[in-house]
Order: structure tokens, then C-alpha cells, then sequence
RNA sequence: CGCGGGGUAGAGAAGUGGCAUCUCGCAGGGCUCAUAACCCUGAGGCCGUGGGUUCGAAUCCCACCCCCGCAACCA
């Protein structure tokens, strides 16, 4: 619990079979935001994201391409990288699922611990099977008995599968959350779960058999068998930092297993609809082969688009390169973070974003900006000569600093990002009332309100670091960091009309 | 009676017993350093409905209505 732990923090691993979505860009955002709070906290920090690789329909879809499936996985995932970049994301490694030399043996390596302890057994199973979609059907999903897709009936297929004991830890992990030993933010998300698992969680299957789903990491010891999504993807969190790989003792306490996760603080980012693997199956998992437990998971909600679910068919699915591009990184993570209030479901409109860009950006932190950098410019106040700073400022900065740590410290982002753009409130209030483009009655200017102003935005821009990179480089060097001399002034959000 | 979440101004949220708050939008006024930006004022709420507890309820209790998830790898 120590604030001087070291910080690991996860997103989902984004599945390949298709390109970026904005969901994935908030969750990647959201944890980034934590990421670079905890550096900026000085805690050593460990921020991963990676895709998930594997799969049928990963498989069919290259099939259906005639490429090779891997060739399928090289190319979305540099899709994934690129929104990284584009997102400014701080990610320190970026993990694959088809990594054999990363991945695969950290994975293999969870599944004998699984097997030694008994937790896996072959089972016989029975499910109705559509050829056409090569995936189990559920009642659900028929229509009239048919699969909706192709209009035939389903065949009752049996199969063998291992199924891993996940219904023996159910009431470990009930009193894991329960203790809050393991922390689901928010708290609903908490009692949502904890029914779950106070009601006792099913045994889950975690393997197809090979002839029909080779697209996977083989089951050791088990040619027959290829590993199913939970075995696979998830044990992603701790390949990523090498668990399982054979170091000389010597080096094993350098592992980054070692200090991120048996000596740090662990914490998942995802989405409300993967909570129960993450808070079900994943501590099974991580309980049955004695590893440690993580310590939050952070559950975001899912958009809609301009009010309506977001999906193919209807085509109302948000890119976000395009937003990126048309608006600028920072506008996006700005809507993302401010907009969507942590944890819950919230609404992707393009004209709230563009009001909100307007109000708070444009018209917010980029006009005060450039308003105080031509003041003092105009009156040649330089960085190196503002160190006074004045008692109201001092105060609106110390309160300021103190909401955002404790709203951080709960997860509460958008609240953390509405407190602080308050001061920017504060300072348009300050100058439109002490008018300091005006001289003093004796003639002299009003230096120290402009020292104040300089000083504050240079303040803001460390601030700002967290959530809008990009932005707070920019009025570093408007405002002069480190004592560097004021420098060029810049529209840092231009009014939307005047963008192409 | 499957499980869970939610219903507060036009929109999104805060508020868990004591004058209903914030952001955006809207209307009027002011200012002119600034990106026609900024500042002030105002309009706009039977706090889902009906009962109850209390000096006092958005907040606690009971009943009901309506939206939305989950139960199946959609971010």
C-alpha cells in the first residue's frame, strides 16, 4: 500500500480480428493517465499493452484473405502500435500474444502449474456447432432453431476439452473482494462481481481440441489439445515481465516479475464486459498456480455513438485515427477524460465534442495562454525573473494540487481534470479584474499579477503532463521551463472553424 | 420475483438528513490584453411515481414505473 511501491499497470490486450476502435483508445488512454500520474509521484512504473493474437477467427479471417494468419497478426497489431503512437501513449513494452519466446513459455509454464495441482481435467463436451460460422451456438443465439447466419441448424458436436476447477476457488476470490484485498473500482463494479462470486463461479473450459483451432499455443504434454483464450491471453499481464523464464538465480530478483509484481502494486484496466474473467478466472488462475494476486482492477464503461450502440452494421463506429487527426491527440484524450466519467457508460457525440473542444480548449487553457504570453511578452516579463509568487495564486495552486492528488489517488480522472482546469477560471477572473494590460495610476506596470500569471501556467503545464502530454510540452516552451527565457507564443488550440 | 447498475434544469455530472451545486448550452449586460476569446447577471428543477419515518428527505424505509448492462471472447 505504500504510495512508494512500484506501479504496474495494465490494459486489455486488444483482440487482432480487426482494426482500432475508440473504446480501446479511452481504456489505453485512461491507463496511461495513471501511468504518468505514478511517474510523476516518482514510483517506478511498468505500463504495458499488447494484443491478443490467437483464435478462430483470427484464423478464418486470413483464410479468408489468403494470408497467413500470422501475417494477419503482424499487420493489426502494428495497427495497434500506431494508435499508441498517435495517442501518446507511455507504454513501456508492448506484449503479443504469437510471441513464442515471451509469451508462449510463460503461458505454458501456468498451465503445467495448473495441471500439477490438479485444477485441470479432460472432459467430455457437448454443444450445438454452426459449420458456417465454425463457432458453438448457444439457445440464444437461435432463431427458430436456425443459426441466424446461415439459416441451418445447428449439429450437436461433443468434444473432449480440458476444464480448469475454477467453482473450487469461487468463495477465495468472494472473500478477496469482499476484503477488497482485491480492489474493483468502481464500488458497483465490486458488488457486481462479488454476487457472482459468492453465488460460485462455473468450471471453465481451457482447451479445443487441435484439429479443429491450431491457431494457438499447443497444450504441454497434449499435441491433441490447442489452449483456449483464458490460458492464453490473460497470462499475458506476467509474461510481459517474464514469469516462467528460466534466469540464472542470480539474476531472478531482476526480473521485472520480481519488483512489478511479487513487489509492487498491480492494477488492470478493462472494460465492464471482461470483469468476470478478470475478477473470476484470472485469480482462479493466479490462486490455484500460488501466484500472487493483483491489487485493483479498474473497470471502465463503454460508449455509444451519438446515442447509439457502436457496431459495424450499423457503421457508426468511431475511428479514432480520424479524431486524432481531424482534432489533435490532446483533443480526444481531453473529451475522453473530462467527458466520460470514470467507470461508466457515456456518449461519443460528435457535437459535444465539439463544444466541449471549443469551451475548454479553444476558449479555455489555449486563450488564457496565448492572452498572458503576449502580456508578457509586451512587458518583457521574463520565466527567470518570476519566482514571487502572489498569496492568492499560492493558495489556488496549493488547494488545487491537494483535490487533484486525493481525486488520483480514487481513480476519479475526470474529476482530477475539472478541478484543475478550474485555475484556469481563476486566472481570465484575475486579469479581468486587475486589467493588467492597464498601467498603475503612478504609471508603472502590474508586474507582479503578470510574474503570478506566468508562474501559475508554467505550474499548469507540469500539471497537465498526466493528461495532455503534448499540451504541457508546447506551454513549456511557451512559458519557459527550467528557467529557460520566454518563448515563442502559439495557438495551442485553434478555434474549430479556423481547423481545415 | 435470475443478477446487477441507473432515473437531479435542454445535455452530462456532484450531492447519502439541514438554504439544490458544477461544467456545457441558452438570454441580457460589461470589458477589449487574448483564439469575436474573457468577466458578470439571469432564465431554466414538483431531485422517476405513490406512500411512510422525521422539526426537517434528492438523501432513510416500503411499494411501484421506466431505461441500461450481465448470464455467451463485441472495447
Amino acid at each position: 500500500m505504500s504510495p512508494l511501491k512500484p506501479f504496474y499497470i495494465t490494459t486489455s490486450i486488444a483482440y487482432v480480428n480487426g482494426v482500432p476502435h475508440v473504446g480501446f483508445a479511452m481504456e489505453s488512454i485512461e491507463a496511461d493517465v495513471l501511468a504518468r500520474w505514478a511517474r510523476k509521484q516518482g514510483r517506478e512504473t511498468f505500463f504495458l499493452t499488447g494484443t491478443d493474437e490467437h483464435g478462430s477467427k483470427v484464423a478464418k479471417t486470413a483464410k479468408e484473405r489468403g494470408i497467413l494468419p500470422q501475417e494477419l497478426c503482424d499487420e493489426n497489431s502494428a495497427e495497434f502500435q500506431k494508435l499508441g503512437n498517435a495517442l501518446t501513449l507511455s507504454n513501456d513494452d508492448f506484449i503479443r500474444t504469437t510471441d513464442k519466446e515471451r509469451h508462449w513459455t510463460s503461458a505454458q509454464k501456468i498451465w503445467e502449474k495448473l495441471a500439477e495441482n490438479g485444477d485441470l481435467e479432460k472432459r467430455a463436451y457437448t454443444a450445438q456447432y454452426c459449420s458456417g460460422c465454425e463457432t458453438f451456438l448457444t439457445e440464444k443465439d437461435l432463431v427458430d432453431g436456425l443459426c441466424p447466419f446461415h439459416k441451418v441448424a445447428p449439429e450437436t458436436v461433443s468434444e473432449e476439452n480440458y476444464f480448469f476447477k475454477l467453482s473450487k476457488y469461487s468463495q477465495e476470490i468472494a472473500e478477496l473482494l469482499r476484503t477488497d484485498a482485491l480492489k474493483i473500482v468502481p464500488d458497483f463494479r465490486k458488488n457486481e462481481i462479488l454476487k457472482m462470486a459468492e453465488e460460485g463461479f462455473t468450471d471453465v473450459s481451457f482447451s479445443r481440441p487441435t484439429e479443429k483451432v491450431s491457431w494457438g499455443i499447443p497444450v504441454p504434454g497434449d499435441l491433441s489439445q490447442t489452449m483456449y483464450v483464458w490460458c492464453d491471453a490473460l497470462t499475458n499481464y506476467i509474461s510481459a515481465l517474464g514469469y516462467g523464464k528460466e534466469v540464472e538465480p542470480l539474476h531472478a530478483t531482476a526480473l521485472p516479475f520480481q519488483k512489478f509484481w511479487n513487489s509492487g502494486e498491480v492494477v488492470h484496466v478493462i472494460g465492464k464486459d471482461i470483469l468476470r474473467f478478470h475478477a473470476g478466472i484470472w485469480i482462479g488462475m493466479l490462486l490455484s498456480a500460488g501466484i500472487k494476486t493483483p491489487d485493483k482492477i479498474f473497470v471502465h464503461g463503454f460508449l455509444t455513438s451519438e446515442g447509439e450502440k457502436m457496431s459495424k452494421s450499423l457503421g457508426n463506429v468511431v475511428d479514432p485515427f480520424l479524431e486524432v487527426e481531424k482534432y489533435g491527440t490532446d483533443a480526444l484524450r481531453y473529451f475522453l477524460l473530462r467527458e466520460v466519467p470514470v467507470g461508466r457508460d457515456a456518449d461519443f457525440s460528435r457535437q459535444r465534442f465539439e463544444e466541449i473542444y471549443q469551451a475548454h480548449l479553444a476558449n479555455g487553457i489555449g486563450n488564457l495562454s496565448s492572452r498572458v504570453h503576449k502580456l508578457c511578452e509586451r512587458n518583457s516579463v521574463e520565466p527567470l525573473h518570476a519566482t514571487a509568487l502572489r498569496d492568492d495564486f499560492t493558495q489556488i495552486i496549493a488547494k488545487t494540487e491537494k483535490t487533484v492528488t486525493e481525486k488520483m489517488d480514487a481513480f476519479l480522472i475526470h474529476e482530477a481534470i475539472q478541478e484543475l482546469f478550474l485555475v484556469v477560471d481563476f486566472c481570465d477572473k484575475r486579469m479581468d479584474e486587475e486589467k493588467p494590460w492597464l498601467a498603475n495610476e503612478d504609471g508603472t506596470v502590474k508586474m507582479e499579477l503578470m510574474k503570478s500569471l506566468l508562474i501559475t501556467l508554467r505550474w499548469f503545464a507540469m500539471e497537465l503532463e498526466p493528461f495532455l502530454t503534448n499540451t504541457a510540452q508546447k506551454m513549456k516552451n511557451m512559458f519557459g521551463d527550467n528557467g529557460e527565457p520566454l518563448g515563442e507564443g502559439q495557438m495551442l488550440f485553434p478555434r474549430l472553424e479556423k481547423l481545415a
